[in-house]
RNA sequence: GCCAGUGUAGCUCAGUUGGCCAGAGCAGCUGAUUUGUAAUCAGCUGGUCGGGGGUUCGAAUCCCUCCACUGGCUCCA
């Protein structure tokens, strides 16, 4: 007998070899029913697989994040049944699942999948899942596995296999399928009812554009089709925030084939939008020390080789541009930071000097292959909110707070909640990649991972992700199809100053190093603004609204009336325009309504008599009549408010 | 750059076993209407069907190629 430790901390008793399912089959058999998956001594176990010793173990249903993991992942072994049964001889690489379903990736050979066989692969895999199959789990030596991929001539397993130690290798089956594969699953493919394969791509063997491209297969499942279905309806809802769709139909931006690819053209209320926020965030800059600069578009050759970007990223951006007579090297800058450190040159520096703030809305041009643009989130040309902070060392800590403040008063100012703090550190392997030096990069790691903590930041560490001069501290947040992109950005660099030789004179009368932070609280106008449309769906609060206010005479007997009020709003510094078309009153609201501006304020007889207005919130109707000032007032208030627009 | 898909009017879309001068709604323009809280009516304009090439008596429709976009992969200073 063994002894089992539930969650409660109850003890009980049963047969060595039972297993989880055993084990909840004699708690009951609903509990049996729902159960995935489960917890033994803090690893994820196959439910059905047999308990020798003493355990503390949790059973794992839906709700749970390792569950739907398990649930996932056998949901992929599943298709690849599938895959197998319609093209029989292609070879597997992987299938994880992930934070919502799961991939497959697939040799298929002289094959070609359409979107078309997904279909057919959806209702083959429902088939297999009527089944039930159960999952067999099947410990095998290295040898025979070898041999078995061997036979079957598969080298993605073998290599797989050549990763993996004796002892620790697993088969798994389901129906006809088998697996070299980790575990765990869940006990039956029975479990498995809503099926939807949402995509085929194409994705390199290891992730490496030098290998292969294998086929990939995202897919998503769930215990049961209602919750497939409302997952599909939430898909349908999130496409409608789509900032490219939104945009579009508020007259934001655009793009042209004939200015370039990944070139946005921003129409004038994007423009508005864009200004807000850009004297928004000035203003919070000038108030916490930062002084404006503005520097050119173009940067000689040299100066990017100064600056290290020359080499990393020299052949891979746009090129050169030339004077026609010198022959004179420039590039359109990619960065605002070397402009910013020439500044900084300008003039020796002492330490009273510093910090030294320098801020810029810098525009730069980047070269993204073709397949990365995206909208506004992933172009060629965009304004960062950038700024340069120059200080020293001892002032590293202190500056890197305020930076992180500054971010986090923006965030809350446009209610963005749910973001990530990222510590972007270096690769643990590979540092071949990375400029400066081991030491600098020490230093500048163990500050951004304190800081971090000592302003309370739930972080996560990504290594890898580091910029080439240094580490960064990212804010990451979700896209409507949750997308995760880098808004916000901070990173500690000793990189920059040591290739510009800057150096400020100490109390000491000595020449010092000083650090140069980079930051920006937006990332890019352009992706943040993206991220801001699909947050708020195109309603904006109020002080960003490009219209805040659109006035709606019944008919244009009351225009004189009308233009009288417009003029007063613009007095008041609200942004307001005049619906002067010859419409009936329900048309011009329904366009004011999907245009999505904030205040209608219909004019008619009675509100000329009375010298008032009524007024109507988008998306609440109407609010009553109200006073010119009095109206004037409540606009004012929430702007001053920033009141997200619910 | 790679894999797969898409491309018809300013927008949303119909039109494929190849065959009447390529359609609708919205937007726009003109006229009528002067309107009370989510679509007034009528008429008109607008497309070398993404570009180029080919097959065919005949191409939006089939083939090739280039371009752009979409979903991924790689990349992202």
């Amino acid at each position: 007998m063994i002894n089992i430790t539930f969650p409660d901390g109850a003890v009980r008793q049963y047969e060595q070899g039972s297993s989880a399912l055993d084990i909840a089959r004699q708690i009951s058999e609903g509990l049996a029913r729902k159960v995935l998956a489960a917890d033994v001594n803090n690893e994820v176990w196959d439910a059905t697989r047999p308990i020798n010793n003493d355990a503390k173990i949790k059973f794992l249903m839906w709700d749970d994040d390792n569950a739907k993991s398990t649930f996932w992942h056998s949901s992929a072994h599943l298709m690849a049944e599938a895959v197998e049964g319609m093209f029989p001889g292609v070879k597997f690489w992987v299938g994880p699942p992930l934070e919502k379903g799961f991939y497959y990736d697939i040799d298929l050979g002289d094959n070609v999948i359409a979107e078309d066989d997904l279909k057919k692969l959806e209702v083959k895999m429902a088939e297999l899942a009527k089944q039930n199959n159960v999952f067999v789990r099947k410990e095998i030596s290295k040898q025979d596995a070898i041999k078995y991929f061997e036979e079957k001539g598969d080298e993605y397993k073998l290599d797989l296999l050549s990763g993996l130690n004796d002892g620790e290798i697993t088969f798994y089956t389901q129906g006809n399928f088998t697996d070299l594969c980790r575990g765990p699953h869940i006990p039956g493919t029975g479990f498995i009812k809503g099926i939807k394969l949402t995509a085929i791509a194409g994705a390199y063997w290891k992730g490496d554009e030098k290998n292969k491209m294998l086929t990939r297969i995202y897919g998503v499942t769930f215990p049961n089709q209602k919750e497939l279905d409302e997952y599909l309806v939430l898909l349908e809802e999130a496409k409608k925030r789509d900032h490219r769709k939104i945009g579009k139909e508020l007259e934001l931006f655009t793009f042209s084939e004939k200015v370039g690819m990944g070139l946005p053209l921003w129409l004038p209320k994007g423009a508005m939008l864009r200004e807000r926020l850009q004297s928004f965030l000035q203003k919070a800059q000038i108030e916490t020390g930062y002084l404006p600069v503005i520097t050119p578009h173009i940067g000689r050759k040299e100066l990017y080789i100064t600056s290290g970007h020359y080499e990393k990223y020299g052949k891979d951006s746009f090129q050169s541009i030339k004077t026609p007579q010198e022959g004179e090297e420039f590039f359109l800058k990619p960065m605002n930071c070397p402009h910013h450190c020439e500044i900084y040159k300008a003039a020796p520096r002492s330490y009273k000097d510093l910090p030294l703030r320098l801020a810029e809305f810098g525009t730069v041009y980047r070269y993204e292959q073709h397949g990365e643009l995206h909208g506004l989130t992933r172009v060629r040309g965009f304004t960062q909110d950038d700024a340069h902070l120059f200080c020293m060392p001892s002032q590293v800590k202190d500056e890197f707070k305020k930076v992180i403040d500054l971010v986090l008063y923006v965030f809350e100012s446009l209610s963005f909640t749910d973001y990530t703090a990222q510590v972007s550190l270096r690769d643990k392997v590979d540092r071949s990649q990375y400029i400066g030096t081991d030491e600098n990069w020490e230093i500048a790691e163990q500050s951004i991972i304190e800081v971090a903590e000592e302003k309370g930041l739930k972080t996560v560490i990504e290594y890898g992700e580091a910029a080439f001069y240094g580490p960064k501290l990212d804010f990451m947040v979700k896209d409507a199809i949750g997308r995760k992109w880098q808004l916000g950005t901070i990173q500690v660099d000793y990189n920059l100053p040591e290739r510009f030789d800057l150096t400020y004179i100490g109390e000491d009368n000595a020449k010092h190093r000083p650090v140069m932070i980079h930051r920006a609280p937006f990332g890019s106008m352009e992706r943040f603004i993206a991220l801001l449309i699909e947050h708020c769906a195109g309603k904006f609060p109020l002080w960003l609204a490009p219209v805040q206010v659109k006035i709606l005479p019944i008919s244009d007997k009351f225009m004189e009336y009308a233009e009288n009020v417009l003029n007063k709003l613009k007095n008041a510094d609200i942004r307001a325009e005049i619906d002067d078309r010859s419409e009936k009153i329900g048309k011009k609201i329904r366009d004011a309504e999907l245009a999505k501006i904030p205040f209608m304020l219909v004019i008619g007889e009675r509100e000329m008599n009375e010298e008032k207005i009524s007024v109507r919130r988008q998306g609440k109707g109407d609010l009553g009549s109200k006073n010119l000032e009095e109206f004037v007032e409540m606009v004012n208030e929430e702007v001053e408010s920033k009141r997200a627009f619910v």
